[in-house]
DNA sequence: GTCTATAGAGTGATAGAC
DNA sequence: GTCTATCACTCTATAGAC
């Protein structure tokens, strides 16, 4: 299942063909088939639930119920940096929602990132900053990640990825009332 | 040829069947292989020569070249805004940097955001920011582009884009010295 | 005739579905 | 493994310009 998703990351939805897929995962396509019958369509489905979960687990719920919003905050930097391997690994729904099957996957691409600003615009008014300043401020750190991800895969610098969580945290301390 | 270019945009390079192109330029395989005798890939590489030198002319040059940086780089954000339609129209530059054909066109996709984050830097510069302040801005600008072009069109909401390109022009206008 | 642009049937390979 | 559809691509034929 993580071999599925990375076919997935590293290929796009058109260009994870079934034979890739089945070679990644050790699987015969009747293997495939019984475990998802529908196809395609339905694994990837399964990987997006996957990762929505992981975030859901990971990032969104400590962001919305922890004690020390800022603790959360930057926990979410450090699970951030880790889980897209400083930029070399990419954001599938980004990718998602860019190209591919973006009509198959739109709601889910679209909860994804609705929940993760929802959750740290939370985070971000509970150390004080108002309502408008956080939503704000939400909207751009999430967005800036995924344009870092972008940036550091075409300049092949993961570095660029690092350099920008780090320029996020610190905007995010200052700002900071 | 800019019908060209929108295929790709849609369907990534994987996505973009001949089929497809042929529908959307109104022309047959052979008026296809004469004028491209290399195929998809040469299409592709053709459609990435015109926007790299869209941008130079329309952006990278008068960032470099400007008597007034400041308003340069306000003509920027207007490109930017009129070119990527609000976040409708994705980038396919970041898009093949992504996923894709990748392999096939890094050293063009490389090529396109190198000289996009040196030419803004150049700008930055003449406006009264020093040299690491500048340089990190401009990474930072062009990652928040990338990154609100897809956040744009997850949630299907191009004015996250609008306000993206405005936070990041207050954020330039503050930050002058 | 030569050259350039067009169209489209036809190639083997491979796709996803079963 | 077997299906059909579709993939990128090749080839032949045709049109008009000169």
């Amino acid at each position: 299942m993580p071999a599925l998703a990375e076919v997935f990351r590293e290929h796009g939805y058109e260009g994870a063909s079934l034979a890739l897929i089945s070679r990644a995962t050790g699987l015969g396509k009747g293997s495939l088939y019984h475990l998802f019958p529908g196809g395609k369509a339905e694994m990837a489905a399964c990987v997006l639930a996957e990762i929505d979960a992981w975030f859901e687990a990971n990032l969104y719920r400590p962001l919305r119920a922890a004690e020390r919003p800022e603790t959360a905050i930057s926990d979410m930097f450090e699970a951030v940096q880790t889980y897209f391997r400083s930029g070399r690994r990419v954001c599938l729904v980004g990718v998602l929602a860019l190209g591919g099957g973006r009509d198959l996957f739109a709601e889910a691409v679209r909860g994804y990132f609705v929940r993760w600003v929802a959750a740290l615009d939370d985070a971000l008014r509970r150390t004080g900053h108002d309502a408008a300043a956080s939503a704000a401020l939400a909207e751009e750190v999430v967005a800036q990640i995924q344009g870092a991800i972008v940036l550091a895969r075409a300049l092949d610098e993961p570095a660029v990825f690092t350099r920008a969580l780090a320029a996020l945290q610190s905007r995010i301390a200052t700002a900071a009332g």
